[in-house]
RNA sequence: CGGGGCGUAGCGUAGUGGCUAGCGCGCCUGCUUUGGGAGCAGGAGAUCGGGAGUUCGAAUCUCCCCGCCCCGACCA
C-alpha cells in the first residue's frame, strides 16, 4: 500500500517551465520524473511503479509467446561493432567511451550484435532453431535533439527481441509470432494503434511494420485509408498510377517564356498564352540532388514538392541527399537553372528518378533546358526516358489509397514498436552459422522487433490524460484505487484504513492519502492529477454510512454503503480493464 | 548543425546601472481551520548559470564559455 503520509512525492502546482508537451508536463507535475539533463530523466516511486507494471505487461506477454528472456551490458565493448561496421555507421549518435588503457567502449544504442554472438556461442544446429531471444534494457543514443520529455530521450528503456530461423518461411513466421505478441501486449495497455507499413531503411530487410499510437504531439506521419485499414507511413505509402495511352497528344512544342522560373509563373503565362486549364499539376518539376556525390534528377508534379526524407527511405543504401548547390550546377553546364527539363538528362550525365506520378505515357509542360523557354506536349516515355521509378513526392491528406484508391487522411504518432525482418545482414558479418540436414553449413536469417517500454510511459499519458491530470489505464496505473481522507475525524482515517486494507487483501493495489493536516481540495486535486483509475473518498458521506466513488476517466461518481464498498469497486475496476 | 527563446531559492516568477534582490507556491514553528489547491503570526532558504571585463557601483552593460526549451536538419 502506498501511503501518501510517507509517500515520496511532490506535487508541483504550476506547470515546469521547460516542459511543453502533455506528458512530460503532466509527468513532472504529478511527480513521476525530473530532468537531469537534455533527455535524461530521474524515475521517483510513482514513476518507477508505472514504468515497472509497463515492463511487467511487455514481459508476461514475451514469455506466454514463448521467446525467452536474456540481459545484456549497458556497455559494450567495441569490437562486435567494428565487425559489423556500426561503429563508424552509426556516427555521432552513438555515446562512446574508454576505459583507463584507453580501449574503446560504447553505450548500446540497439543490441543486433550481441544477440547475433550469444545464439552463436551456444547454438550450431538447425535443430536447435527456432529461437527468440528478448531483453528489457536501457540503450543509449546521443540524439540531436531529444524532445518532448520522455519521448525522445538520450537514455529510454527498451524491449528488444531477436528471432533466429534457417529458412525465409521460418523468418515469416517468427514474424508473425511477434507480430501477434505486439497485438496483445498493446491492447493490455489501454493503448490506441495503428500498425502501419514502415521502411526497413539501413537496417536492411524486406518487411517492416510500426506499430503508432495516434496524438497530436507524435513525431511520425502516416496516412490512414477510411475504407479499407491501409495504414502506411508517409515514407512508405505508395502511389498506383497506370500508363496512359500518349497516342493523342500532339509533337512537342519549345514556347518562350521569359521570366517563368518559378511553377506559380509558368502556370501563368501558360494560362494566357494557351489557354485556360493549366495548374501546377501540369507541370513537371526537375529538382536536382546530390546523393551521395552522385547528381540526379527527380521528376515530380509541379503541384508537388520532393519529400527528400520519403526519398532517402526509398534509396536504401544512400547515406546523404541534399539540394544543388551552385558548384554542382558548375559541374554540369547543360542545366538551366529554372528551366531544366528531362528531355536531355541523358546527354548531361544525369540519372532520372521519377515518382510515379510522372506515369509512362504521361504528357507534361517542363523546361526546355534553354534560357526562358519552356516545352509543351513533353511525353513519358516518347520526349525523354525514365531510369527509376521511386516515391519521392510529398504526400498529402486526400491522396489515393494504394489498394482501394479511397482518399486516404493524414495523423500524427508516437512509434511506440516496430518489427522487422533483418534477414542476414548480422548473421553474415558475424558469420552465425548452423548446420542443416545435410551437414552444410547455412547463415541463420533473423527478426528484430523493439517496444520503447519508457516511451510507453508517456505515450500512454498523451493518449489518457485530460485537462486535470493523468489518467492511467487499469493495468498501468501505480496503484488501482486512490482512496482520500477528505475531514480530520479519527473515525474517517480508521473506515479508510480498513478498505485499503480489505482492498489490498484481495490483490488490489491501493494509494491511501492519509495526510493529516491537508485539505480535501489539495487532496482532490492531487488524486486528479496522478491519474490513479479510481477514487474513494471517505467523507462526510460516512454519517449515513456510505464511502463515494469516482472513475478518473469518466467523472462518474457514486455513494455506496461502507460494507459493500469493497465489492462494489472490485466490480467497477474490473469493467474499466 | 541552422533559426528562435530562455537561465534569479525546491517550483513558478518580478526586477534595463544605485538602498538589505521582491512576490506566489512549497518548507519550518505556533494558533485557528477541514468537501475543491484555507487564515493569521513568526521563520529558514539565492555564489542572480560560470568566467573575464567596463564602472565609484553590475542580476542589469560588453566579451567568452556552459546549460535548457521550441522549430527545422537528423533519428537501427
Amino acid at each position: 500500500m502506498l501511503r501518501m503520509s510517507t509517500l515520496f512525492l511532490r506535487t508541483l502546482r504550476d506547470d515546469p517551465a521547460d516542459a511543453e508537451v502533455p506528458s512530460h508536463r503532466l509527468l513532472v507535475r504529478a511527480g513521476y520524473i525530473r530532468r537531469i539533463a537534455a533527455g535524461i530523466y530521474s524515475w521517483l516511486p510513482l514513476g518507477v511503479i508505472t514504468l515497472r507494471n509497463i515492463e511487467n505487461v511487455v514481459r508476461q506477454e514475451m514469455d506466454s509467446a514463448g521467446f525467452q528472456e536474456v540481459h545484456f551490458p549497458a556497455m559494450l565493448p567495441r569490437d562486435p561493432y567494428e565487425q559489423t561496421n556500426r561503429w563508424t555507421e552509426y556516427g555521432p549518435d552513438l555515446f562512446r567511451l574508454q576505459d583507463r588503457k584507453g580501449t574503446d567502449y560504447l553505450l548500446g544504442p540497439t543490441h543486433e550484435e550481441m544477440f547475433t554472438l550469444m545464439v552463436k556461442g551456444e547454438y550450431s544446429s538447425y535443430k536447435d532453431l527456432p529461437l527468440a531471444l528478448y531483453q528489457i534494457q536501457t540503450k543509449y543514443r546521443d540524439e540531436a535533439r531529444p524532445r518532448s520529455g520522455i519521448i525522445r530521450g538520450r537514455e529510454f528503456v527498451m524491449k528488444d527481441s531477436y528471432s533466429f530461423d534457417l529458412t525465409d518461411e521460418g523468418l515469416v513466421e517468427s514474424y508473425q509470432r511477434h507480430r501477434a505478441a505486439y497485438i496483445k501486449t498493446f491492447d493490455r495497455l489501454g493503448m490506441k494503434y495503428n500498425i502501419v507499413s514502415a521502411v526497413a531503411g539501413a537496417m536492411g530487410g524486406s518487411s517492416s511494420e510500426e506499430f503508432l499510437a495516434p496524438c497530436p504531439t507524435g513525431e511520425d506521419t502516416y496516412v490512414l485509408c477510411p475504407k479499407c485499414g491501409y495504414a502506411a507511413n508517409v515514407e512508405a505509402m505508395t502511389t498506383k498510377v497506370a500508363a496512359v495511352d500518349p497516342s493523342g497528344i500532339g509533337a512537342l512544342e519549345v514556347f518562350d517564356s521569359p521570366n517563368t522560373p518559378t511553377i506559380d509563373s509558368l502556370v501563368e503565362l501558360l494560362n494566357s498564352k494557351f489557354g485556360g486549364g493549366y495548374t501546377g499539376a501540369s507541370t513537371l518539376k526537375n529538382v536536382m540532388l546530390m546523393a551521395d556525390d552522385v547528381a540526379i534528377s527527380v521528376l515530380v508534379p509541379g503541384d508537388r514538392e520532393v519529400d527528400i526524407k520519403r526519398l532517402q527511405a526509398n534509396m536504401p543504401g544512400v547515406n546523404e541527399i541534399r539540394v544543388f548547390e551552385e558548384p554542382d550546377f558548375a559541374k554540369f553546364p547543360g542545366l538551366v537553372k529554372g528551366y531544366i527539363g528531362p528531355q536531355d538528362a541523358k546527354k548531361n550525365g544525369i540519372t532520372v528518378y521519377a515518382d510515379p506520378r510522372i506515369a509512362p505515357g504521361t504528357s507534361w509542360v517542363t523546361g526546355a533546358n534553354a534560357r526562358e523557354k519552356h516545352a509543351l506536349n513533353v511525353v513519358n516515355g516518347r520526349d525523354f526516358e525514365v531510369d527509376h521509378y521511386i516515391e519521392a513526392a510529398q504526400i498529402r491528406e486526400g491522396d489515393s489509397c494504394p489498394t482501394c484508391d479511397t482518399a486516404v487522411v493524414i495523423d500524427r504518432a508516437i512509434e511506440i514498436g516496430h518489427i522487422f525482418q533483418l534477414g542476414r545482414k548480422y548473421a553474415d558479418a558475424l558469420n552465425l552459422t548452423v548446420l542443416d540436414q545435410n551437414g552444410k553449413s547455412q547463415v541463420v536469417t533473423m527478426g528484430s522487433y523493439g517496444i520503447g517500454v519508457s516511451r510507453a510511459v508517456a505515450a500512454i499519458a498523451e493518449q489518457t490524460h485530460d485537462e486535470i491530470g493523468l489518467s492511467w489505464p487499469v493495468e498501468v496505473a501505480p496503484a488501482k484505487v486512490h482512496v482520500v481522507v477528505a475531514g480530520k475525524d479519527d473515525s474517517l482515517f480508521e473506515a479508510a484504513e480498513k478498505i485499503s486494507a480489505d482492498l489490498e487483501g484481495r490483490g488490489i493495489s491501493v494509494m491511501l492519502d492519509d495526510r493529516r493536516g491537508t485539505s480535501p481540495g489539495v487532496k482532490f486535486k492531487d488524486a486528479e492529477l496522478i491519474g490513479i483509475p479510481m477514487i474513494v473518498v471517505v467523507g462526510k458521506a460516512l454519517e449515513q454510512g456510505n464511502v463515494e466513488v469516482r472513475v478518473r476517466k469518466s467523472g462518474e461518481k457514486s455513494e455506496i454503503a461502507v460494507g459493500s464498498a469493497v465489492d462494489e469497486i472490485a466490480k467497477t475496476l474490473a469493467s474499466l480493464k
